[in-house]
DNA sequence: CAGTGGTCTAGACCACATT
DNA sequence: ATGTGGTCTAGACCACTGT
């Protein structure tokens, strides 16, 4: 199926005005999966022809979704949908960064453990599990850097929405876990929420850290969203922040 | 002196696109103080006629302004200068929130200590102060909510840049201290960079926040820009996070 | 080279806010 | 009623990319 074949109404009558209207049309067809990651989408005066508008109203759509990191124009090759392999996708998420240091750098990640087990009340709430196929994945990662572990990860995942993942394949990626989820399961991460706490590191995380009992740490709690908030991965971060620091830039973009 | 006392020429012919070239010619405003937060800009029409292009280059420029979060466009009433009174803008770089809470609370807060000292070398590398004129204000905020504490600020800024300021001053404001900044320092934070530890309380801060020794709290060195990424303000925020999160959204905005 | 998105024009009409 | 920004048109030309 692909997105030329289809046909849209655009009606210029209603409140909703032609460029959002577009907008929400093509966001749909990520949605439905006409259109995926990474894949190139019709150029603009196609579009035109598609929805029946001038080239400024395309435009206008274009640049919402680009806005939105959803599409990335490239001049002179086209606009595609935006894929965790990308520069500036890569690590977006990560925020982590030496002590003094403007460098982000790149974690090595070792898989400790992998489960498959029943979910919790939280956890069946907010990835949306259903009582009869509530199996969810338990996975921790060390991250660090030249075998030095500042932080430990566990994540979890509906195992409906991620079926046939096995440690192997996790374990064998080239690429960070966003990738994977996208490029095996689908699951394109869009957005997320962290919360940040500071506690004294437990029994389990402190021997996984390879830290001492009652150092401080941070506990980070994430929430990984895809298209249409729908909530796809539960992430908790337990960092020891003796040489790394947690980041974050606020430009005053009036959205965020 | 107005805006529209002000002779530009766009040159259409060099790389630079013209609402790039609009776009700095506005900023340079901004910096020189021609514009300030709050005011009305020009309409549409009289910057088509100021900069000589037609109104899609002015809109495009106005836009990336908007985007930047200096520029913020009301419909009907026109273009103003972004200002930390606007509800987008106050508690922009605020992100404590009580436990499992989507609700920003505004905080209480209230002056510990005012003190003018000389600035260390790392705050007069930061601040960019020179050895004559070397003084700096050394302010310690308490924050809370029902007079329960759970945040101290330390802020530190160049005594040259804010002349005048009294701990009267501060104590009397009626908005936010950065809405303070803007209007009687004309100081206008634009963005901020934040680096977050986990560290046990000293005694100092302890007393200050009401807990134990040693109770694990979120350190965050806070820099303050503005235009031109001047930095401004060095703040130090330590919180006890048992009730309260430190919460970042992340949309995947490009620019971010 | 042909095809892509990026810039720019010179308007028209609409929705919204104030007077 | 007037003036503001918001939407939309129907083009033209430029800059960049891969063949």
């Amino acid at each position: 199926m692909s997105l030329t074949d289809l046909k849209f109404k655009i009606d210029p009558n209603i409140k909703t005005p032609m460029w959002l209207q577009i907008r929400n049309e093509l966001f749909d067809c990520l949605y439905k999966d006409i259109l995926r990651p990474g894949q190139l989408i019709p150029n603009e005066k196609t579009l035109v022809g598609l929805f029946n508008v001038s080239i400024g109203t395309v435009r206008k759509a274009i640049g919402a979704l680009e806005k939105e990191g959803i599409l990335i124009r490239k001049q002179g090759l086209g606009t595609f949908v935006c894929q965790h392999d990308d520069r500036s996708f890569l690590f977006k998420f990560f925020h982590i960064f030496f002590n003094d240091s403007d460098v982000k750098h790149i974690p090595e990640v070792e898989l400790d453990s992998f489960k498959i087990r029943k979910a919790n009340k939280t956890e069946m709430k907010l990835l949306n599990i259903p009582k009869e196929n509530n199996k969810v994945f338990h996975i921790y990662n060390k991250l660090g850097f030249q075998s030095k572990v500042h932080s430990v990860d566990k994540i979890v995942i509906a195992a409906a929405k991620f079926s046939l993942l096995t440690e192997e394949i996790l374990v064998n990626r080239h690429n960070t876990i966003y990738n994977l989820f996208q490029n095996k399961f689908n699951v394109f991460i869009t957005h997320t929420s962290e919360r940040i706490k500071a506690t004294l590191v437990d029994k389990k995380i402190s021997q996984m850290l390879g830290i001492e009992m009652g150092t401080p740490i941070l506990k980070i709690e994430r929430l990984g969203y895809t298209y249409h908030d729908e909530i796809v991965e539960l992430r908790t971060s337990y960092v020891n922040t003796t040489e790394v620091e947690y980041i974050r830039e606020q430009y005053s973009l009036v959205g965020e």
